[in-house]
DNA sequence: CCACTATATTCACAGATCTAACTAACCGGA
DNA sequence: TCCGGTTAGTTAGATCTGTGAATATAGTGG
């Protein structure tokens, strides 16, 4: 093998596959199911290359032969598919968030094995006990499954807030103030016995967006709403992180220059204006009737989102008033990324996407150099799930996933 | 050789050095001179390795070895120090900007061998006329250099405006509205006969800016100014493009909602508030003496530049509100981008940087996200050529730049 | 002059991937 | 039914790249 490079000093981007292997395991699992000849194709390797790759792959019990494809056209030989065995491997993604503690189980294939939605442990808990917690439930979430143990390679742990690489939280949003500083990764690595990975939730959720397009999309953005706003940048499968692990960090670029002070320190943030806890906010100003929630979280935000969705105006102008402000973020990422696809997810478009979506896509396509591209906006109808998921993905494209 | 992929086809980025060859002249360019032990440690590859590649290229002709290095510490035998034989080849960058053609050559080292700076064609020039122009001068830089034509590996050419990537520009700024849909690219190729890029100015500035820093910085971005804003992302010193070429587009991000409307179609723009136009305009209103410069180009900023670092103190107050704006478009680049260090570069900044630099600064360091994680900005010396030579060493790293 | 140290090279080998030639499987018409 | 046409996939041999172990090279300090 070359150049193992120590994720540490990595160049901000999650680098693409390097080895031939992990090159295929990766687009077999994108594909679902793709033949050698698609194979030598996609990766750009000759026949023979795939030939001695795929028989390791098999040899491995990683990959299946799968039956065989349509005759094309004329005649010849048909195709003999390919498929990842989904029963091979096994990662776990964890969400952690204001309101919720969401959980998947991810097979080999991608696919989602098992989900478990808990109530989050709230913004007063002790980190330490909330990582045992954690740990414990995924033993639970596995054990419950029936999976072999064995086959887990490891956790992916997302959570909002700005991240050192790897290994904690730095500052923090409101709900996390508590987390400044503690080691997450390594303590659910020692707790768990298996390899962790901490990321950004929004950078996540860009990696959990699967592409129901079937146009090769190479260059995407997730636009992220959960406590906080965030985004991720993908390319080619590969998530962008920045030099210290935040990259994405719309909720707090400037849009109203003397604007409303932010958590963060700033003046005038996305967030500030037009996340979900000043929805919530504005929201409780205009007299709304919000239920029995607490915090100002997500559980309120959706609260608000389905009164605007039943017909109340009041709620539904304090949303629209929202979507206007996240309009301009939309714009900056398309404007910043030049992406040829925007995905908005999280668990607040989750429950009011529907709203926020035309609203977006008008004002990308009113900007030249949105139109002049035609970029896309679409809703991920996984959004409630997205971090998590994406959590279990980035964990899959490790290293520690393609070894035999 | 392997997948040659067509840069048509390519992720979005400018991949990293694939060859163990590219990426040792590359890593042997960045430092200047180095060792072969230094080699093994910076790429990865082992002893054996370095040698044998590095054995290669001196019998290439395009490292030679210098001399010896300092004995280090106790003992043993000292290190022979490797560099880039600058006379084994050449290339020309060229920036057209409304005011300026820019021409510089550069030699295998990423040094500037000759530099030309002609007025522009202004904006009523037909582009096959000034293509022909640019293909004849850059004959003569040639010739004038005495540098040997068969050395020169090709062309490097950067324009504002959103570009489809290496053919042309699609929707264009208003001093280049001519240009839309002409072929820039392959007629360049054409007239001169080799190899041609076609490139943004502001992604290329961010190929252009030296590190002065010794400090590794491997996530940087420039914020690049002349008629236009833009900025360009660098990533282990390879260009982020984005999905068609127009990533980093800063200046077209929403800044003040229902703002001005900006030649892009956009209201409350970056460059429609705080651009150089803006500022002619608004210093014009404000009755300032510019000389006899016609256009709302550069030139013309630039007299009040020089007026405002001469004391003037309604100069002063335009371009320091300009700075105000543009902060915010800093601030954007550091929370969307992550970056290590953000240079400001481009003609603008050339005249006025010593006024924008510290209210940028200001701005980044008053966001949480850019002071915990430490973002510097720094001027960049060569501001007015930066999109030149940054078309210059991009060509230089392209695959043409490493055959025998 | 002799340890000692750090730098660089040689040599034999392992692995990946290429080209070229071959086998496998299926179509359709004589 | 058999045979050329067509596409898919394999085998065999060559090449290239990088590796580990041992060795050569060129300084320092006693």
């Amino acid at each position: 093998m070359q150049q193992v490079s120590d994720s540490s000093q990595s160049p901000g981007y999650d680098p693409a596959p390097t080895s031939s292997r992990a090159l295929i395991v990766d687009r077999i699992r994108s594909a679902g199911t793709l033949s050698r000849v698609e194979l030598t194709q996609l990766t750009g390797l000759k026949a023979p290359s795939v030939t001695a790759v795929v028989r390791r792959l098999i040899d491995d019990g990683l990959v299946a032969e799968t039956g065989r494809g349509t005759s094309t056209s004329i005649g010849g030989k048909p195709r003999t598919l390919l498929q990842i065995r989904a029963a091979a491997r096994y990662v776990v993604g964890v969400h952690l968030s204001e309101d919720h503690l969401t959980y998947v189980l991810v097979d080999y294939a991608g696919g989602v094995v098992a989900r478990w939605r808990r109530d989050g442990p709230g913004d007063e808990s002790d980190p330490e006990q909330v990582v045992e917690r954690v740990a414990n439930e995924t033993r639970e979430l596995i054990a419950r499954s029936g999976v072999d143990q064995a086959l887990v390679l490891g956790l992916g742990f997302v959570c909002p807030g700005p991240l050192i690489r790897n290994r904690g939280v730095t500052s923090a949003p409101p709900s996390m103030t508590r987390w400044v500083g503690f080691p997450i990764r390594s303590r659910l690595e020692e707790l768990l016995g298996m390899p962790a990975l901490l990321e950004n939730d929004a950078t996540a959720a860009a990696a959990g967006t699967r592409l129901t397009t079937s146009h090769d999309v190479s260059v995407m953005a997730a636009l992220f709403m959960s406590e906080g706003i965030g985004s991720g940048l993908r390319l080619n499968g590969n998530v962008y992180q920045g030099a210290h692990g935040n990259a994405g960090e719309v909720g707090h670029i400037c849009v109203q220059i003397g604007g409303p002070r932010c958590w963060c320190g700033g003046t005038g943030c996305l967030e500030a204006l037009a996340g979900p806890a000043a929805v919530v906010e504005k929201a409780r100003a205009a007299g709304l009737d919000l239920g029995s929630h607490r915090h100002s979280g997500v559980a309120a935000f959706a609260a608000i989102a389905r009164l605007a969705l039943s017909g109340d105006s009041r709620a539904e102008a304090i949303i629209r008033d929202s979507a206007a402000w996240i309009a301009i973020g939309a714009q900056t990422i398309a404007n910043m990324y030049d992406v040829q696809l925007l995905v908005l997810t999280g668990p607040a478009f989750a429950v009011a996407g529907t709203i926020y979506l035309p609203i977006l896509q008008e004002r990308i396509l009113s900007s030249v150099f949105g139109r002049s591209v035609g970029t896309e906006v679409v809703l991920d109808e996984r959004g409630h799930d997205a971090a998590a998921i994406g959590a279990a993905l980035m964990m899959l494209k490790s290293e520690h996933a393609i070894s035999a």
